[in-house]
DNA sequence: ACTATGACGCTAT
DNA sequence: GATAGCGCCATAG
């Protein structure tokens, strides 16, 4: 394995159950990271090839707020996924965020 | 080894 | 509520 923060990363994001949400810092801290959130976000800019899929679109910023749906193509794919999935997604920001978020240090 | 960058997080104003 | 500034740390050049 590389095992590079990014695969960690990847790792974790592949591990988030549908219809669930997960932030930055919380796979961060779940990673030994607490303090590289931004490591999480710059390691989904490589999940767009990343293989296999990386469901990039279930990590959201620690306000719920979906940050990085310019990065897909369209930038509404992000909000079109979770509400596929169940999420309800208001103004580029996920509804009940508080109560879907997915903690990767309880849940595993 | 150093600098620049970045899909963040938090606090202050 | 919106904006600005600082910190934090891994990767790339």
């Amino acid at each position: 394995m590389d095992a590079s923060f990014y695969e960690q990363v990847f790792e974790i994001v592949r591990l988030i159950p549908k219809g669930r949400v997960s932030s930055y810092g919380a796979i961060a801290k779940a990673l030994g990271a607490g303090g590289s959130a931004r490591m999480v976000g710059y390691a989904m800019s490589n999940a767009g090839i990343a293989h296999p899929k990386v469901p990039a679109h279930r990590v959201v910023n620690s306000s719920g707020l979906l940050t990085g749906k310019f990065h897909f193509s369209p930038p509404t794919l992000m909000q079109q996924m979770l509400e596929q999935e169940g999420v309800k997604v208001e103004n580029d920001k996920v509804k009940d965020f508080k109560k879907i978020c997915w903690n990767p240090l309880e849940e595993l």
